[in-house]
DNA sequence: AGATATTTGTTCGTATGTATT
DNA sequence: TAATACATACGAACAAATATC
C-alpha cells in the first residue's frame, strides 16, 4: 500500500486517469463530475467515501478534499459527517445559483433600468404562459403574500418589509413557471432588486403610489389568472412593469457593487 | 522590503475575526470575501500570501487552501506560483459564469422551446438597443463571422461548424450590449444551443433552409443596424427568431442532461 | 542559459469532531 | 455510556512552478 515514492515516472494509472496537466484539485473535480454523469447519479445518491476516492483517483486526502470543496461550491454535492455520512449529490437551488451568478455582475455597473428592461420583456410572457396552468393552491399562495401589504405601512421599516413582500410575490410567480430558464431569470432579477432593498440603498422614502398601484395591478392580475385569460394577464403585467419602472427610475441612483453579498449562505 | 506597514489607517487591521462555527473553509472564504469588499480590491489586486492568511486567520494551511479553492471556483480569484505569485482578484467571465449557471439546469428538463421562448423575448430588444450605438468595428466583426457560412457546406462536419459560427454571430451581438444583464442572458442561451450543437445531439441532417434564411435575415439586420434603424432591427430579429424556432422545433428531440459539461474550462 | 529564491501545490501522519448504533 | 464510522482539521515535509539575477 505504501509507495516508496521513488517511482518518478508516470504512475500506475489507477482506474480512471486523473487528467494531469492542470491543477490537480480541479482535474479531480472534473473526473468525479464525469463519473457522476456516466453513472447517472441523481440527487440524494452518495459518492464513494474519501478514502475510496483517494485510492481510486491516486491522489492524497487534501487534494480530494479540495476537489470536493470545488463541487460543493458549484452546488453539486453536500457533505455530512458521521456514520453513513459522506458526499451526496444535491440539486443546485435557484438561490445558490443566483449567488454564483451575481458574482459575474460584481464589477459591472448594473442599474435599475437594466433590470427593468428584462423584467418588462419577460414577466408578461411569464404570466401569459402561467394563465392556463395555474392552480388554486398557487393562487392562494399569491394571495397570502399580498396580505402583507394590504394595509399602508406604519413605519419606514414596515415600508421596507412590504416592498420585500411585493418582490416575493413576483418571485413566487417566477417559481411557478413551466420554463425553468424563464422562471430562473425572472427570479434572479427580483432577487437583485430584493438585495438592493435589503441593503436599503434604494427605497429611502415612503412611496404610497407604488404600493397602491402595485396592489391594484396584482388584484387584476390574479383575476385574469383565475379566469385563465392569458392575453389579459400579459397586458396587465406589462402595464404594471412599465408603471413600476417609471416610479423606480424617478428615485434611482446608480447602483453598483452591492451584489457580491447576495445570498452568501 | 515586504510590507508597507507604515500606512496607519486601513492596512494595519489585517483581517477580521475568524468567524468560527460553521465549516471552516467556507467561513474562511466568507471572511476573505468580506475583506475584499471592505478594502475595495479590484481585479488584478493581490491577496495576502498563504502563510499570511494562515497567521492572520489562525487556521491551517489546508483550510486556507480549501477556502481559496472555493473563491477560485466562484471565479473571484486566480492563483499563480512562483515569486510575486499568489491569489489575484479576477473578474468572473461570462463563459465561466455560464458554466456555473448551467449546473442549475442539470437536473431540469430543458427543451429547445424553453430556450427560444427567451430568445424571442430578448434578442429583438437587444438589437433595438444596439442600433443607435453600434460601431463600424462591431459591424465588421459581425460580417467576419458571417463569412464562415456564406457558402453552402460541403460536408456534414462543415455544416456543424457553420451552425456554430451562426450561433457565435448572436453571441457576439450579445457581447455588444450596453445592458450586462441582457447581454449575458442572451449569450447564455446561445451557449446552451452551441453546446447542444457541439454535442451533436441536434442538427443531425443538413438543413439548407435554416442557413439561407438565416443569412438573408442577418444581411437585413446589419443594414438596419448600420442605418441606426432600431425599430426595423427589432422587427427583423423578431421574424428571424420566430422562423428559427419553427425550424428547430420541427427537428427537436427532448434535450436533457447535456449541460453539466458546458464550458468546463 | 543556468542557478537560486520565492511562492504555491501535494502528500502523509495524526488528532479531533460528529453522528449513528 | 461506549464503540464505531465517517468527515474535518492541523502541521511538517516535500515537490513543482516561475520570476529574477
Amino acid at each position: 500500500m505504501k509507495q516508496p515514492a521513488s517511482t518518478p515516472s508516470t504512475e500506475n494509472q489507477p482506474l480512471r486517469l486523473p487528467a494531469r496537466g492542470r491543477n490537480r484539485p480541479q482535474a479531480v473535480a472534473e473526473t468525479i463530475k464525469d463519473w457522476i454523469i456516466e453513472n447517472g447519479l441523481a440527487p440524494g445518491d452518495r459518492l464513494p467515501q474519501e478514502h475510496q476516492l483517494i485510492a481510486h483517483l491516486g491522489v492524497s486526502k487534501g487534494t480530494v478534499r479540495e476537489a470536493l470543496r470545488v463541487l460543493e461550491t458549484q452546488g453539486l454535492i453536500r457533505t455530512r459527517t458521521g456514520p453513513g455520512g459522506g458526499a451526496f449529490i444535491t440539486e443546485l437551488g435557484a438561490d445558490h445559483a443566483s449567488a454564483l451568478l451575481a458574482n459575474h455582475f460584481f464589477f459591472k455597473e448594473i442599474s435599475i433600468a437594466h433590470i427593468y428592461e428584462l423584467r418588462i420583456a419577460l414577466e408578461p410572457q411569464l404570466v401569459f404562459d402561467l394563465a392556463p396552468h395555474i392552480t388554486e393552491e398557487q393562487i392562494d399562495e399569491l394571495r397570502r403574500r399580498m396580505s402583507v401589504y394590504t394595509a399602508p405601512p406604519a413605519s419606514i421599516e414596515e415600508e421596507r418589509q412590504q416592498r420585500v413582500a411585493e418582490l416575493e410575490f413576483h418571485e413566487a410567480l417566477a417559481g411557478f413557471s413551466d420554463n425553468p430558464l424563464l422562471g430562473f431569470t425572472c427570479g434572479f432579477l427580483v432577487r437583485l432588486l430584493k438585495d438592493l432593498t435589503v441593503c436599503k440603498r434604494i427605497y429611502g422614502q415612503p412611496n404610497p403610489e407604488l404600493r397602491e398601484r402595485g396592489l391594484s395591478y396584482q388584484e387584476q392580475l390574479i383575476s385574469a389568472l383565475r379566469a385563465g385569460d392569458a392575453d389579459e394577464a400579459r397586458a396587465i403585467m406589462q402595464a404594471h412593469m412599465r408603471a413600476a419602472q417609471r416610479i423606480m427610475l424617478a428615485q434611482e441612483a446608480q447602483v453598483t457593487k452591492a451584489f457580491l453579498t447576495i445570498g452568501d449562505r
